[in-house]
DNA sequence: ATGTTTTACGAAAACGTTATAGCAGAAAAT
DNA sequence: ATTTTCTGCTATAACGTTTTCGTAAAACAT
């Protein structure tokens, strides 16, 4: 009962394979009238064309890859949700793999997909020092489309779905001073992302349009390290130095400066007035209610995703150095 | 450059395919010498196996599937990345399927994999009145291993990793009481799933135990349409008859509580008292802080991965009829 | 009537592996 | 010295498709 094949088919049929396998592709070579009769017994069977046979002859497959830091963020999670919307309607598998945060892990998916599994990508990189050679590499001997989104290498060639970070966070930025921020800081991260570089421009540049001097003291570092960030900020906050307004680029900042001034006893958006970027559904219940910047995570994916099965099936890498880019949401609540 | 093939390591070798084929696997036929010279040579070609011609003679892979309702949501978010991590370090490559509550997804994605794609599935399955058929005839045609987590299908003999829901939810509503609550009330889903039928007995159990009448009041049903949950539970909340306490045992549910008594000023926990059922890093955080029963989320991932491995490789069924059980853990906030 | 095209199918060769069976030569046992 | 057992390898047949090429018969054109 476990798979009868096309073989059985033809033979049941009185037909050949290969008449079988162009009635089931619907091919023209075909009549009418037999592609009907191969349709109507494979359904009887239940018929599923053996996928790593087919695969294997035509050199290809309809699944494609995801590779993303982390699953357990509303920012990735929306956007895989956006990603399976479209692959699922194309008929496309999905392969999910998470990097964590580490290359060397990045660098072994990568590695892995190497063998052929897969016809395209959908990536959204870890951050690391030491550059996308990798990604480049890869794409020098699998000739794979690949898309990134969000987390785009910036000096590469490949085509990306990204936010306007610039503008939005310079918008935001302006929100902060605009609500009386004298000396608002950016929390920047300790690794070298595109879109916290972008962000932390948008930030720059909307000080220095607004009049306000960019120091040393407008930024602060803080790392993967949740307990040394808390104490970092901690530090800050108590301090005579201590900032009044804060835009905090990444999820797990925002909620570590809310845990700060719990703590401390600061009152938010008296003494600081907050702007977080997330995609955190519950940001409206949060004591106080916080501001959001946030992305169209599950569009963004929706894009990465259709433009990448443009480019498997049209075989068309005219868009290939195409940037589509999304715009952001700005949400004011009462951290400000 | 794109994909040098065994026939072609063989002839460089000057070796046959078979044995460069068992000089890879390790095969005890192989010499050492040989054998040392063949990967040698193959990590020098960076030569990857196709994994479509291997699976198509082998007859199975190393790819495995997890069906879900949600990835929006941090309960499964977080055992996709208990999943994840198991499945990476074994060498299984992960896809993933997105239901969306939609039974028919839900069995067209079963009816895609009777491809043979797979060697196996991890569910949680999605609400619907239509039972579980789909997923016994699906065995029934492939015999593929199955594991189900968390949403369960109750009356199918599978293996399945689950929480203790009658148990934690009981002395959840134990505390509920003894923080003063008299008229408790649980949020029940229109659709009867396995996981809120254990919640609710372990509710009941817990009032009828600590002398509180179980009865119609006790109970709201709640759809999936968020605004007429909003509207049903600002009616009931604004009427004489209403709860002091509740037990929400959806996360949607317990923060459309919170939406509800911010709009009707109603004070957590003075006018009612809430404990919800939820992953949500964020609880400790809200107006006021969530008290949370949360599952292990990532280690019920991780278990229910685990076990499918090991039916795979083992193709032992021993454990087939399993029930894992893992305990949540209850975290009593300021919303109690 | 003859030549030409079209239609509808079949035979057979891939695709890149793995598994089975066989077979020399060497080593061990009688 | 002869038989038996290893050792290390090769030849070949799968696995289940798709695709290229070939070819009868039918349809059409001259």
């Amino acid at each position: 009962m476990k798979g009868i094949n096309m073989i059985q088919l033809a033979k049941e049929l009185g037909l050949s394979v290969s008449t079988v396998s162009k009635a089931l592709g619907d091919s023209h070579e075909i009549s009418s009238s037999t592609k009907k009769r191969v349709m109507e017994l494979a359904k009887k069977y239940n018929y599923k064309p053996n996928p790593f046979a087919s695969n294997l002859r035509k050199k290809k497959g309809k699944q494609i890859a995801v590779i993303i830091p982390d699953i357990v963020n509303n920012f990735f999670a929306l956007a895989v949700d956006g990603i399976e919307s479209v692959t699922m309607s194309k008929h496309y598998d999905t392969f999910i793999y998470l990097t964590h945060e580490n290359l060397e892990r990045e660098k072994a998916v990568l590695e892995h997909l190497e063998n052929g599994l897969i016809s395209g990508l959908i990536i959204s990189v870890c951050t690391g020092r030491e550059g996308y050679g990798h990604f480049q590499q890869f794409y020098e001997s699998t000739r794979l489309p690949m898309v990134f989104f969000d987390r785009v290498p910036d000096l590469l060639q490949f085509p990306k779905v990204i936010s306007n970070n610039y503008e939005s966070t310079f918008e935001s930025t302006e929100r902060l001073i605009k609500a009386g921020s004298k000396r608002p800081l950016f929390i920047q991260t300790a690794e070298p992302l595109y879109t916290s570089m972008e962000r932390r421009r948008g930030f720059q540049d909307a000080l220095v349009a607004n009049g306000i001097a960019f120091t040393d003291e407008s930024l602060i570092t803080c790392s993967e390290n949740m307990e040394d960030n808390y104490q970092l900020l901690k530090k800050l906050f108590a301090s005579r130095k201590r900032p009044d307004g804060i835009f905090a680029p990444i999820e797990k900042y925002a909620i570590t400066v809310y845990h700060v001034c719990r703590d401390l006893k600061l009152n938010i958006p008296k003494d600081l007035k907050v702007i977080g970027m997330t995609n955190l559904r519950t940001a409206a219940l949060l004591n106080p209610s916080l501001s959001t910047l946030s992305q169209p995570a599950f569009d963004m994916g929706k894009e990465a995703a259709t433009l990448l099965l443009k480019m498997i099936e049209k075989k068309s890498y005219a868009a290939a150095n195409d940037i589509i880019v999304l715009a952001n949401e700005l949400t004011i609540r009462d951290s400000v």
